[in-house]
RNA sequence: GCCCUCGUAGCUCAGCUGGAUAGAGCGGCGGACUUCUAAUCCGUAGGUCGCAGGUUCGAAUCCUGCCGGGGGCACCA
């Protein structure tokens, strides 16, 4: 377990203590965890927890009564370790702790290695987590930058945490979009305007050179538009892969409708059985509203076909039969009005509705010239992802993406993006990491390797530690947390907060301590250690963003 | 009209399952390069946390209403 959560538990185990002493034997209400937090200002403490001011109610008695027997109870727990503490403002217990304590948590840290902050799922999950699935009519779309980084980002993550994650694109190659865009492609190849409802942007004409038989009347247009999906799906597949963004499938919706039975026929059986679906007008009907949806869902229309809604039900029966404990989908913010129909649908099939998440992405606005553009795939205005990547690149633009928290509409502004690169954060959290490669470059992989040494001295015989050392070590400890935090609640922008604040608390330290050639040797050895600890976390949680980890820049 | 969602510094955004005096980056202003990398650092200015009530010992955070932005209310995909 690494310090802060052996801290965490102290605290806890402190608690329940003094509970204990007051009401023997009476189960009570039990006070929701007490929180182990960083005060916001200096001279709190290293850490500091409201247990105090939770078990007051239960206790009637004050917080600041409270809080001295806590302190009893947790410096009998913590021993040499807790150097001192106080109670401060309205009941909080402030703690310091110790500079050997600090260096162990440095030791934690290199001793983890890659697992550091890593398996803390207390509940490992089969999850599958399905992202972009934007359909294959168009290349891919700056937007689509934003959940292509998010759904891969947040895969590492929960896969970091001790999930297991399966990522999906689901590509929508069915359906009258995907005909549209034959026709568009085909009236392209002779010479003549797409329809009014097709597609219109220069790719069709591209295509329209390229796909096999695409003026030939010989070849029928749904040839046509199949040829150009996979044209299309290819291209997207190269923008995934240049953005480094992987899947471990891109599912047909075909698939779901081949076969005898095809899966949204069995589907749509199982939803018979489980009696949810009556016949009305024609159509066939799924009565959603018994699960909370507003009106009840048309599976198949009246003249045969199945809807849309009738594949994605289909779709998610596919995830479940492939043993996927958990579903995870996000799904663009035009989608939302979707959530309540599919839990709904979810239900019926007799699936867990909390088991299935549907997270809802906000809107990228792209900024020029103070407008935001407008963007429409069938129009053909839209900037595409791989230009993004042409001007201002992976790392920024995954960064950028991954900034802020997914249900926030976010703002990029191209003018800045293009003519200040070198401003974007990303480039200080890497720069920081580079540093460090050239600090330890200075030295030599020997006495790096000398320093990490299980049995290496770290402990000059009159040094504290420095606040600056404290700082970071602190910081980097605060990682396990950190990353159960982004977990829980799908939100890897945390990490990317995460890595700008060590990123900074490094930079900190580097000004305010020397590391080659500082005297004496141990302290040396210290301070190596510090950055290579340092190094390694930055790497790991810009690996979990997806962005690389420079050795020089 | 009904439902969802967001509103925090000039700009872009963190903080939101209640905690101490609300933060960062960029931009502004003033400084620092014989240095372990200046893609850096130091200092400084900048706020009615949309508005109004409520709950609480304590509210940017929870509840209600209002205002404003975005989205959704198909036998479309």
């Amino acid at each position: 377990m690494d310090p802060v959560s052996e801290l965490r538990e102290a605290v806890i185990s402190a608690a329940a203590a003094v509970r204990g002493d007051v009401h023997e034997g009476e189960a009570g209400a039990a006070p929701s965890a007490p929180n182990l937090e960083r005060p916001k200002r200096s001279g709190q403490g290293d850490y500091a927890t409201n247990a105090a001011m939770l078990l007051a109610p239960a206790l009637g008695v004050a917080p600041r009564e409270i809080a001295p027997r806590l302190a009893v109870e947790l410096a009998q727990r913590l021993g040499e370790a807790l150097v001192s503490h106080e109670v401060a403002g309205p009941g909080f217990l402030n703690l310091t702790l110790s500079d050997a304590w600090h260096r162990a948590g440095v030791r934690h840290v290199l001793t983890a290695g890659e697992q550091f902050a890593g398996g803390g799922a207390s509940n490992p999950e089969r999850i599958n987590l399905e992202f972009v699935s934007a359909n294959p009519t168009g290349p891919v779309v700056a937007a689509s930058g934003r959940h292509a980084a998010y759904g891969d980002s947040l895969a590492r993550i929960l896969q970091h945490h001790g999930h297991s994650v399966h990522r999906e694109y689901y590509v929508n190659d069915a359906g009258t979009q995907v005909l549209k865009l034959g026709e568009s492609v085909r009236a392209r190849a002779l010479g003549q305007e797409p329809p009014p409802d097709g597609y219109q942007g220069a790719y069709v004409a591209e295509l329209a050179a390229t796909v096999e038989g695409a003026a030939d009347p010989a070849v029928a247009v749904s040839v046509v538009a199949e040829r150009a999906v996979e044209s299309l799906l290819e291209r997207i597949k190269q923008t995934m892969s240049r953005y480094g963004v992987s899947y471990d499938a891109y599912f047909s919706e075909r698939t779901l409708h081949a076969g005898e039975p095809s899966t949204v026929d069995r589907a749509i059986e199982q939803l018979q059985r489980t009696g949810h679906v009556y016949e009305h007008d024609g159509a066939t009907w799924l009565r959603t509203t018994t699960f909370g949806d507003d009106k009840d869902r048309v599976l198949v229309r009246g003249d045969g076909a199945p809807t849309y809604f009738a594949s994605d039900v289909a779709y998610m029966e596919s995830k479940r039969e492939r043993g996927f404990e958990r579903q995870i989908l996000a799904v663009g913010a035009d989608h939302h009005g979707y959530v309540a129909r599919m839990k709904a649908a979810f239900e019926s099939l007799g699936g867990d509705p909390d088991s299935l998440e549907l997270l809802i992405m906000q809107l990228v606005h792209l900024v020029e010239n103070n407008e935001r553009t407008k963007m429409s795939k069938r129009r053909g205005e839209f900037v595409e992802l791989d230009e993004l990547l042409d001007e201002i690149g992976v790392d920024a633009t995954r960064f950028f993406m991954l900034q802020s928290s997914h249900d926030r509409t976010l703002d990029l502004n191209l003018d800045l993006a293009r003519s200040h690169t070198a401003e974007n954060p990303v480039y200080y959290v890497q720069y920081a990491h580079a540093r460090i490669a050239s600090v330890l470059a200075r030295l030599g992989p020997e006495r790096v390797a000398q320093a990490l040494a299980q049995d290496a001295d770290w402990s000059s015989p009159d040094g504290e530690l420095h606040p600056a050392e404290r700082e970071l070590i602190k910081k980097l400890l605060a990682l396990p947390a950190e990353i159960a935090e982004a977990a829980e609640r799908r939100a890897p922008h945390r990490i990317a907060n995460y890595s700008l604040e060590l990123a900074q608390d490094f930079t900190a330290f580097y000004r305010d301590c020397k590391v080659v050639g500082v005297e004496p040797h141990a302290l040396e050895s210290w301070r190596i250690a510090i950055c290579v600890a340092t190094q390694r976390t930055l790497a790991l949680v810009l690996g979990l963003l997806g962005v690389s980890a420079p050795e020089s820049m």
